[in-house]
DNA sequence: TCCCATGTTGCTAA
DNA sequence: GTTAGCAACATGGG
């Protein structure tokens, strides 16, 4: 579930939270996550966001490297007791938090903190020009280029989608035959949608919770996503589902060209 | 019961 | 070598 403007919210959330201070403990509450090895003690340098990668640098030159796949979240508890899906816990003085994720395919492990994931950030380093070029020699349509973690580190199905409405192109298309003004398009569309959900906390349309177990508000901004059969507010047409790259894809006929 | 799901990986086949 | 398609992972909601 989490995109990259849900992984920048707790991102940003957990920086403030536990940035400086010293882990009393860890505990892997669901082997399937993966092995921490031993952090209790260390203290945390920063917290930091690459694509939907979120990193725990710790003192020590190590990090904690967490992916969140579809529906991993953290939450802040001040109180004592465990919630449900609780898969791992770091503990400090008067707080605890959780890993939780219904569905288990988060992970998290251990890396040496130069790692560096391969593609570019979808925000931090968004280029048209970049984009056009390396599309060039790709056949495939501009969504299933789009949520390449290679090309766009952090696109989403979600984002994908709302960025293709609003920039007015098919997300059937091929990728190499977009123009470079579309290309421009596209990623000031991108980098619109990205801001503004980031402002908003992210988009819940189920599972997805900030630090604080809140809801984020961009699932009322969604223009197409999960839409089908609605009214487009720009063409007054029907939004359309079909599949592209294997996802559920939303766009409306009309005026996605 | 069936279908769907905000992600990624790995296999198969063209 | 590429790439498109699809199953798998595991669980819950409509």
């Amino acid at each position: 579930m989490p995109e990259l403007p849900e992984v920048e919210t707790v991102c940003r959330q957990l920086r403030a939270a536990i940035k400086g201070k010293r882990i009393r403990a860890a505990r892997v509450l669901d082997e399937k996550i993966g092995k921490p090895g031993d952090t209790a003690g260390r203290i945390i340098l920063d917290v930091e966001r690459q694509g939907k990668w979120l990193r725990i640098r710790l003192e020590g030159g190590q990090a904690l490297e967490f992916h969140l796949r579809m529906t991993g979240r953290f939450l802040r508890l001040e109180e004592k007791g465990v919630p449900p899906h609780a898969r791992f816990l770091f503990s400090f003085p008067g707080e605890n938090i959780f890993l939780v994720d219904p569905r288990r395919f988060a992970t998290l492990s251990l890396v040496e903190g130069k790692n560096r994931r391969p593609g570019a950030d979808a925000l931090l380093e968004l280029d048209a020009g970049a984009l056009r070029k390396k599309a060039e020699s790709r056949k495939t349509a501009i969504k299933a280029f789009m949520l390449d973690q290679k090309v766009l580190a952090g696109m989403g199905n979600i984002y994908a989608c709302e960025a293709l409405y609003r920039s007015g192109i098919d997300p059937r298309r091929p990728c190499r035959g977009l123009s470079p003004a579309e290309w421009k398009r596209l990623s000031r569309s991108i980098r619109f949608i990205f801001k503004e959900a980031i402002s908003m906390r992210g988009t819940s349309i189920s599972d997805w919770r900030d630090l604080y177990g809140r809801k984020g508000d961009f699932q009322n901004r969604l223009r197409v996503y999960g839409s089908a059969g609605a009214k487009c507010r720009r063409c007054g047409g029907e939004i359309a589902r079909i599949v592209v790259g294997g996802r559920g894809t939303y766009y409306c006929p009309g005026c996605q060209a």
